[in-house]
DNA sequence: GTTCCGCATGAATCGATAG
DNA sequence: ACTATCGATTCATGCGGAA
């Protein structure tokens, strides 16, 4: 395990050759979309993009676990007033590479970037793609789970003669155990639509996404000493999520500013975290 | 112009034949989903829905005029765990159409449907996909402007009948007032996801989208006296909202207990509008 | 005339069981 | 093996009657 906790310069391509079969609990990643960060990437362009990634995406099957899950966070580009079809044309052509395509996240932008178009809105939507090598997969649900609306404060003070009647008519034996489930209960399951802000409001790097976002993911995907994968680290955002929350990390980045930047940051968060253990919470919005 | 404000009994793809080219403003539709409302519409199988829709598309491509819009709403279902590829599949066949996919709206429902799953959350999302046949389409901007501040929100999003009817009886001194208050208020463009709960006291018809989801686009996309079509009027739901309007609409289903359902409600719209005319807002959570 | 409160139910999905 | 049916699970909202 000395390749964990370790951000390393290089092609996520060429690097992940060197790791073994089914050692990463959870893939996160936002790539760079196509043609944006020309400078960094060699601005992939957007007809080649899919090619590009694939033979990335056959590395991250590789590594990742059986029991692993791979989450994209994707979105397409606007290419003379139309979406461009790369993330549309990517999903089958992952699927034909051994990914199963399980479920598709949105992420709500609240804060959105600024701007006004004559055919468009300002986009405040992104895309997580959640792949998975099998049906069955780790995800520990309870995690991540979220204050019930004002609406049950009202509502399950006296519970309905209905409810009793729902659950008696299905359940013959014990509706009171479902009943039981439902008194006190303070926090539900969230949904597949995720309401964060994009604060990037930290010092000196821009991140794509905020640290809320990758953490809601490995709270949900990933237990502790649980190895979480960034193959486009950026600024570092997964690895600092994944380290507060007593996950390994492993970042990799074809630029080295960027790494460099990384592990500044993870260092900063290590001594913020020694001197004052932050608790951290995933909310969602009503 | 005989043959606007009519709900068609039939399939839309054999109807729409007798139509003229280039006669619609916009088309907002909900299609069945593949293999659902089975009862009604025969149950496409998700690995046909793809061709079986092209050939209703390719008449509404036809049907509409160059600077129109289509606006489809439609979600992928769940196939042995993973999200089928239907939705993901038609966008590239309908490009080859000759459509051009320009934007893709995010419909967040509030209210989605409950349960739970070892694998996945609840669905609480549903993409509305933008088709234009030209790079330059008509769109009216600020028909759909918000007006800034939270006291709108919950109020303003989604009127439901009964909530209209009820606020008729206080329209001259409260409701009224209240859009006294908009006037002079900041407005500001709205974004590319809508927050709008599901309709669900709907007995008749269990696809409901609320008035508010097609009011929004034919504001956005049309001016009076313009023509909506809806290809799956199903319990007529964007008739009501055009009507309401003051837009043409032409409503085709080939199920006979809709068509009936839906002029039964155009006539009750229609009454409720001569004796008092309401205005009618539609907004967004921020 | 408002607000409060009970109540029904919705474009769902999984896993087990039956044919 | 493969498909069809059924029961269990769960949360937010609008409606309607009552306070």
């Amino acid at each position: 395990m000395e390749w964990v906790n370790r951000i390393i310069l290089g092609d996520c391509e060429e690097i992940l050759k060197g790791f073994p079969d089914n050692c990463i609990d959870l893939v996160f990643t936002s790539p760079p979309y196509a043609d944006r960060r020309r400078q960094t990437y060699g601005g992939v362009k957007p007809d080649q993009y899919v090619d590009w990634f694939l033979l990335r995406s056959e590395q991250f099957l590789r590594v990742l676990k059986p029991t692993g899950t791979f989450i994209l966070n994707i979105k397409e580009r606007v290419v003379n007033g139309e979406r461009h079809t790369y993330v549309v044309d990517l999903i089958p052509r992952m699927r034909a590479q051994g990914w199963l395509w399980t479920e598709e996240f949105i992420w709500h932008k609240k804060n959105s970037f600024p701007g006004k178009w004559p055919n468009r809105f300002r986009d405040s939507w992104e895309r997580l793609l959640q792949f998975n090598k099998q049906r069955k997969f780790s995800m520990y649900q309870e995690a991540v789970m979220v204050p019930v609306g004002d609406w049950a404060k009202d509502r399950l003070v006296n519970l309905s003669e209905t409810d009793r009647i729902r659950d008696e008519s299905r359940v013959r034996s014990g509706f009171g155990k479902n009943v039981s489930n439902w008194v006190g209960r303070d926090k539900v399951y969230p949904t597949n639509v995720l309401h964060l802000a994009t604060e990037c409001s930290n010092r000196n790097h821009s991140a794509a996404f905020p640290e809320s976002l990758p953490a809601w993911f490995i709270e949900l995907f990933t237990q502790p000493e649980n190895v979480v994968l960034d193959p486009f680290i950026g600024s570092g955002t997964t690895a600092v999520a994944a380290k507060r929350l007593g996950r390994n990390y492993v970042g990799i980045d074809i630029n080295e500013r960027y790494c460099r930047m990384t592990e500044e940051r993870l260092r900063q968060s290590q001594a913020r975290l020694l001197e004052s253990p932050e608790t951290f919470q995933v909310g969602e919005m009503p």
